[in-house]
Formats: C-alpha cells, sequence, structure tokens
DNA sequence: ACGAAACCGTTGACATCTCATCTATCCCGC
DNA sequence: GCGGGATAGATGAGATGTCAACGGTTTCGT
C-alpha cells in the first residue's frame, strides 16, 4: 500500500541519465581497448595493477581481492583464469595452512608493462583531454562525497 | 620505440581513480539491489525500461538495441533470455521479412512497473541524496561534455 | 532483372560474474 | 586439548557479455 511513487525531478533524471550513459560508454570503450591492445581482460589488468603497485608483485589473495573490491568468489575464479594463463602463480602461506600468496610472474609483469602506457594513452584521450583540470578536481570531489555517502548507507 | 610514457599528474591520476571507484561501487550496488528487490537482472531492468518509456511496449529489435547502446548480439541473447523468462514476445515483421518487433508482455509491464519504484528509491538513496542539485547539475555537464569529446575520438 | 553488397538478427564458443555451498584451517574459551 | 565458530579460499551451476561467423532479406546499380 504505497503513495505515488517519488520519481525524480528531470533536473535530477538528467544528471543521472547522463552520467550512466557517459560511464558506460567510457567503460566500454576502455575495456574493449585493452582487450585489444594487449590481449588482457580489463579485469586482469587491473589485477595486475593492484598486485604490482600495491603488493610489490606478491600479496596474500584476500588482501588483493580487498584491494580492487572484489568478492573473493570473483577473485578466486579470476586468479584461476591468470594462472592458467601464466600471469600470476599461487603460493602456499607457511603461516597459515589455508592461505595463499599470489605472485605476479615475470610473464605478467611483462604484460603489465606493456599494458600500462597504452591503457594510460587511452584514459587521457578518452576522458582527461575532455576536461579541464578544474572540471577534473570537481568530478574527483563529487566522486568522493558520493563514496562517503554511500559507506554510510546500508546495502 | 617509445619516449618514457606519459603517466597521469598526481591530480589526474586521483580524479581517475575516484571517479572510477565511485562509478563501480554505485553500479554494483545498484545491480545487486535490482536483483535483490525484483528478481531481475539490470540488464532485463534496462531493457524494459527502454521498451516501454520509449517505445511505447513495442520496438524493433535494432532499434531497441539502439536505444540502450547495446551491440545486436548482446541484445540477441538477452532478449532471448527475457522470452523464456516471459518479460517480452516477438513478433514477425510484416514490412521486413529479415526483422522483428520485441514487445513488453503483461508479465513484463508488471515486473518493470513494481521494480521501478523501488529503483528509483536507491539511485535517490545512495546517489541524489549525496549531491546538492548544483553538483548534479555540474556532474551532468562534465558528463556531456567526456560523452561529446568521446563521440569525436575513433575507438 | 540480376548479382553484389548492405542489412537484420541469430548462433556457438568462450570468458566472465554471482550466488550458494564446501573444505580446511585457525582461534578462542573453557 | 577440544569443540564451536570464524576465517581463507575453492568450486559448480547458472546468468551474462564478447567476438566472429552465419543465413536470410532487402536494396541498389547497372
Amino acid at each position: 500500500m504505497n503513495a505515488t511513487p517519488r520519481w525524480l525531478t528531470s533536473e535530477q533524471k538528467a544528471a543521472w541519465d547522463s552520467f550512466i550513459r557517459m560511464q558506460e560508454t567510457l567503460i566500454g570503450r576502455l575495456s574493449r581497448r585493452i582487450q585489444a591492445d594487449s590481449g588482457m581482460s580489463a579485469s586482469d589488468y587491473i589485477v595486475l595493477v593492484s598486485l604490482t603497485e600495491r603488493g610489490g608483485g606478491r600479496m596474500r589473495f584476500l588482501e588483493l581481492a580487498k584491494s580492487v573490491e572484489w568478492e573473493k568468489s570473483r577473485m578466486s575464479h579470476q586468479v584461476g583464469r591468470m594462472r592458467k594463463r601464466g600471469l600470476v602463480a599461487r603460493e602456499e602461506c607457511p603461516d597459515d595452512g589455508r592461505g595463499a600468496f599470489i605472485v605476479a610472474t615475470p610473464a605478467g609483469y611483462r604484460a603489465i608493462g606493456e599494458a600500462a602506457p597504452l591503457h594510460v594513452e587511452h584514459v587521457r584521450r578518452l576522458f582527461i583531454e575532455a576536461l579541464t583540470q578544474e572540471e577534473l578536481d570537481t568530478l574527483a570531489r563529487i566522486s568522493n562525497r558520493v563514496l562517503a555517502h554511500m559507506e554510510k548507507q546500508p546495502d
């Protein structure tokens, strides 16, 4: 037994629609680019970046998952595939019999080393160059505000 | 034989990272919400919205695909699944022997009618409420600028 | 007319993501 | 030191997305 739903105002809807469309187009183009340029999936790329930059090429499994904010199941499948492709390896963890370290292989380093400059170039070309530094700052502030707001909200 | 890659400045990288993180978190939470609230996938939702709002419940297949900016293959699979679930139906097109109309079924209308208010509530709660109207306008302007820029760029 | 090219939509193979469930190990109180 | 709960991670099923190739139709130049 609800009241009429409260729809968005036309300004709110316009903002939402523009944002969604932009975001979808941009992410779509970038992932297709990564794939085409490097043969890696966008997921491979993200995981390798996090593993090599934030973990020095070696991280505990769940730490890696947290660092990219994925659930463990997703990461587990992903690591399995990346292992099959030789991008990462798995090492037992001496301290914790359940645990595992994920390690970037030389092939993994090579792949990310080749892919990263191309990726950055596309980010710059498609996104950064569209905006002034002031607009970028504004977008960052807005993004952080939304993130902070979401953290306070339940699911 | 390349020069050292031109990385992003720290301000640019900060903006990019914040945007990506926000976008991913927000979209992730919203799709899980749609799924949990209505049993529909986010894709089902988008397609039904476009079909009922912009097409009056009946659209040519490729027109539908264009209206949500999907490739035809993706839409074809999606429509196949939605057909199986009874959300849409397919009609032959008299004018064009290759073509097809996609039609929202009563069950489809019911599903979208129930899901939409909940979805809007979550959009409002997670996103709209985090920002002032001025910030929303700014974000819309920035999004449209990026979109316009991308349209001019090759793949 | 008629053949080629463009168009509409489908299909199959494969990669990926989610959810629920499972195993094994660790930790903690008693 | 033992039993129960938390933790680390893997796994299988099913839904989804991508890419490349395909089969009919239409269209259009000649």
